[in-house]
DNA sequence: GATTGACTGTGCGTTATTGCGCTTATCGCA
DNA sequence: TGCGATAAGCGCAATAACGCACAGTCAATC
C-alpha cells in the first residue's frame, strides 16, 4: 500500500498549492500545527522531503511539485464525483430496476412503456424470476409483490392494486362441455390446478380444498401457464379480471370471490425509497393503476 | 470543497471493492466499527446512500460504484506517485541547479559538461547572479561560495578549491610601460581596483590598503570585468592562476600571495544533501577539482 | 535600526476518533 | 432444527489527533 493516509496527501496538496502552512491550515479548516504534523508524517513515510522549510513558508521540492499535480487531479475528480452523487438523487437517469411476478407483465408493460416515454433518459429493467429478487442486495429498486404484506426489515411497503381472480373457460370448451351451474356441483368439468402440494396462491389453495382431485386434469406450477391452458381448452382455470376483461376468447364461468383475490404490494428498499427516481415511478404507477378494473365487493 | 475527508473516501473505496465492512477493515488495518462510521459520515455528507446494507455485507449502489471507479484511479495514481517520490532520491534524473560566482563559469563549465555526459537524463541549470541564491528556498541544489565559510543554518558546508589570485598584465602593457620590480615601489604603474568602498574580495581589500589611490585608474564592481580590462591594457589586475595558466596573452607580474587567496565552499541544503543526485555531483566535482592547479605555499 | 507583521515550530491540555467486547442477524451445513 | 461461522451494529473506555498559546525567525518598512 502506497499512501495509507489520503488526508495527509490532501493537506500536502494545499500546502504545495498555497506555499504556506498557515494558508493551507485556513483553507483546510484546521490548526496550522496539524498541517505541520501531517507534512512531517508524510515525509517520514515517503523517506523524502516534499518541502523546503523557511521563514516565509514552504517551497515544494520536485517531489512536492509531483504530488501537487497528482493531488490536483485527484481533487478535481473527487469534486466531480461529489457533484454526480449529490445530483443523482434528483436525476431521472440511469437504471430503474423493477421486479414483479411474471403474470403481471401484461398488466405492467403499458405503464412501463408510458413511464419510459416520459423519461427517455431512463433505462428500465423488468425482472421476473422464480426466486424473489432481494432489494437489500440492490438487485432491484422497486418490487411488486403479492400475497401477505412483506415484512422484511428496511423495506418500505405500501398497498397497491387489489387483484381479482375469476374462473374462465374458452368458448371452445363451453361449446363442448357446457358450463357448471355452481361450484358445489362441478360434475365432470375439468379444472386447472397447481402443481404444488401446498399452493401459495390463495385461489389455488381454495381450489385444492373445494374441488375434488378427479376434476383437476392439468396442473401448472406458475399461474402464467394457466391462461394458455384455458385458451387451449384444457379446462376451467383461474385468470385475472384485468386480463380477461373484454377479450372475445374466454368467458367467465364464476365471478371473483374475496378469498381468491390477491393484494399487490409495492416494495422498495429504505435506502432508495426517498430518491426522486423511485418516488417518481411509484407516483406514476399508482396513478396509472387507477385506470385498472376495480373489484366490486 | 467537495470531499473534506479523503480518508473516508479511501475507506469507502475498500468497502466497495471488497463488499464487506470486515474485509475493508482488515485491509485498512482498522477496526470494522471505524469503517462503518466512515461510511455513515460520508453518506451523510453526500446526502446519498453509497451502499445497501445487509447481513452478508455491503453492496455498492450506483453512487458507490461510481466512487469505486474514481477511487480506484486515485489509488493507482497515488501508488505511482509514491514510487516516483521514493525512487527519486536514487535517480539521476530531473534538474540539478548549481549556483556560483560568475567568475567561476570558465573553471566549472568543463566539469559540468563532463558530468552531464555521464548523466544525460539530467538537466543542469547553472545560475550566476549578483544576489545570493537561497538554498533554503529551493532555488538551487548546490552552491559554490567564496570567502568566509557560510554559516547559514540547515546548510551543509564543505571545503572546496583553494583559489589563487595573482597580478597580471597584458603583453601590450608590458611592452609600453615595463613591469614594476616590487609591490612597494609601483611608480606610475596603473592597477585595476574595486569600485566598492569596502571591497569584500580579499585581494581588492589588500589593493585598497597597499596601493595608492593615484595608481588605480580603473575600477570594477565584479571581478569578471577585471580580466578583459587587463587584456585591454588598462593596467595590472588580479586574475586567477587557473585562468592565466598558459595563455599567451598575459604575463604574471606578481605571484599569488596567501592573503589574496580565496577559499571556495560547496554548500547544499540539508534536505537535499543526502540525495543521490547531489551526492554524486559533489563527488564528481571534488574528483574533477584535483586536476586544477594547486597553490604552493 | 527598531518595529511591525507574517510565518514556522513546540509543549500541553482537551476533544474526538478509534478499538474493544458484546449483541444480533443471517447463511450454510449436518 | 440446531449449531458454527461470518458479518453488521452499538456502548464504553483508551488513545491518538487536535487546537491553543507562546516562542522564535525572518523580512519589510518607516
Amino acid at each position: 500500500m502506497a499512501f495509507n493516509d489520503w488526508d495527509e496527501v490532501r493537506t500536502a496538496f494545499q500546502v504545495a498549492r498555497l506555499g504556506t502552512v498557515s494558508g493551507a491550515a485556513q483553507v483546510l479548516g484546521v490548526h496550522h500545527a496539524t498541517v505541520i504534523r501531517h507534512i512531517d508524517s508524510l515525509e517520514g513515510k515517503l523517506g523524502a522531503k516534499l518541502f523546503q522549510r523557511h521563514a516565509r513558508g514552504y517551497t515544494p521540492t520536485e517531489a512536492g511539485l509531483d504530488l501537487l499535480t497528482v493531488a490536483q487531479s485527484t481533487d478535481d475528480q473527487l469534486a466531480q464525483l461529489a457533484n454526480r452523487i449529490r445530483g443523482r438523487g434528483n436525476e431521472m437517469t440511469g437504471e430503474l430496476i423493477i421486479t414483479s411476478l411474471a403474470i403481471l407483465a401484461p398488466l405492467l408493460s403499458p405503464a412501463l412503456a408510458a413511464f419510459r416515454e416520459e423519461h427517455p433518459e431512463l433505462t428500465i429493467k423488468f425482472l421476473t424470476d422464480e426466486r424473489v429478487f432481494r432489494l437489500e442486495y440492490g438487485e432491484a429498486h422497486v418490487a411488486i409483490r403479492a400475497g401477505n404484506p412483506p415484512d422484511q426489515p428496511d423495506n418500505v411497503v405500501q398497498k397497491f392494486y387489489h387483484q381479482g381472480f375469476a374462473l374462465y373457460a374458452s368458448k371452445d370448451y363451453i361449446a363442448k362441455h357446457g358450463r357448471p351451474d355452481t361450484l358445489e356441483e362441478v360434475g365432470d368439468h375439468m379444472f386447472i390446478g397447481s402443481a404444488e402440494d401446498v399452493p401459495r396462491a390463495p385461489f389455488f389453495a381454495w381450489l385444492k380444498k373445494h374441488i375434488p382431485e378427479r376434476n383437476i386434469g392439468y396442473r401448472v406450477n406458475q399461474i402464467t401457464a394457466a391462461r394458455p391452458a384455458v385458451l387451449a381448452g384444457l379446462g376451467i382455470g383461474f385468470s385475472t379480471t384485468w386480463a380477461e376483461g373484454d377479450c372475445g376468447e374466454t368467458e367467465m364461468i364464476f365471478p371473483p370471490r374475496p378469498e381468491w383475490n390477491s393484494q399487490l404490494w409495492l416494495v422498495t428498499h429504505v435506502d432508495l425509497h426517498r430518491t426522486a427516481k423511485v418516488q417518481t415511478f411509484l407516483a406514476f404507477l399508482k396513478d396509472w393503476s387507477t385506470r385498472w378494473p376495480v373489484l366490486e365487493d
